[in-house]
DNA sequence: GTCTATACTTCGATAGAC
DNA sequence: GTCTATCGAAGTATAGAC
């Protein structure tokens, strides 16, 4: 596993250290010499590829952004959607776990999650990119179906805050209060997010 | 406002201005200088006090745990749910809004949900008092409920989830993503908590 | 691109006079 | 109980030799 004697560029092994590090402690926690140690390097090397340490976090940062902008969900998911509401879990849930799944994505949810409160940059991001748009995504769909009389007529927005924050939630469970406590998460989460689809089918589903 | 020339004990002070830099900053971004600047102090006195800063912190860690621990929902308010269904709504967010509206609480809250991710004490509290203990009587209340007729035979575990867990999010929401930034927090939660518990009452009323 | 060496800053905490 | 004075540790960052 320490195979980091490999001809990787010195500048990634920074990267995947200090991605290592700040999603374990925190940003604030893990100092440059500590970075600097793990990689096999002098501190003062460091600054050789990136210019301070903000500068380390801005590349994880923004490497997640670019990842997650085509995280949308595609137009033929949306459509499987208007045949049957039953699909709504699974498409749901697909959305969910492909957000998650990717190796250095965990690791940087859980650095989104831990620096949300004072960094701002961060905090934009999230509010935006991962909580109004999906929101946003979800109340149209949900209009839709309204419109078409598959589920009964509630207020499309409501039921977007209903069925969407339980993912907020259980992000926020795993990666704050139950990091490297719980080994196999996507399975629990999944689990629990079927509970809450069916729940909410079951509440606007048309008898 | 800044009338703290007033003959409140030094002890107090160091509370009270400690309280509300770490709810701004964070425990760790806050030095002891700064705490003995604004205390009108010199650094060295706030040990003849405290232990070290770490015990300020904790001070104030076991003044919300002795705030909260009186808490929990009187034996009266549970009766009267099992009256009518109807009037879930107004004990839960009772309930709610007496957790967070004492004016100290608001402060901690902030604390708390700050450091949770790295301190051990707050974390366990977190998870069993503002957590488990909440979701399991809920649990038990919706049984009875169930057990009475009085709504439709869903999973009670489920169901604590599903109504529980949106005022957690709720905290979340306010004290990380839009602490300093939404002024009236609690007229916007009333409605939004108010929202939630008729679409949950609605998916589980008997027709 | 990495090294040694070092400058500079800030931090938590203590000793001892008053 | 507050002050002055100070310590040691740890942090970020830079200069210059190799």
């Amino acid at each position: 596993m320490k195979n980091q004697t490999t001809k990787k560029p010195t500048k990634e092994k920074i990267f995947d250290v200090s991605l290592d590090l700040f999603s374990k402690k925190g940003f604030d926690a893990v100092s440059v010499r500590e970075i600097a140690r793990e990689v096999g390097i002098r501190e003062s090397s460091i600054y050789n590829h990136y210019k301070n340490k903000e500068a380390i976090l801005d590349a994880i940062i923004d490497f997640f952004m670019s990842e997650l902008a085509s995280g949308s969900l595609p137009e033929e998911e949306m459509e499987k959607l208007l045949e049957t509401p039953e699909l709504f879990f699974e498409v749901g849930a697909r959305a969910f776990i492909k957000r998650m799944s990717a190796p250095k994505n965990e690791k940087i949810w859980r650095i989104i999650s831990i620096e949300l409160y004072h960094n701002d940059k961060i905090r934009d991001f999230y509010q935006t990119v991962l909580l109004e748009e999906p929101l946003k995504a979800w109340e149209e769909i949900f209009k839709k179906m309204i419109e078409k009389k598959m589920i009964k007529p509630v207020d499309p927005k409501i039921l977007a805050y209903e069925y969407f924050y339980f993912a907020v939630y259980l992000i926020f469970e795993y990666f704050i209060l139950k990091y490297e406590e719980d080994e196999n998460f996507m399975n629990v989460a999944w689990k629990r997010l079927s509970n809450h689809a069916e729940f909410i089918l079951d509440a606007v589903k048309i008898d």
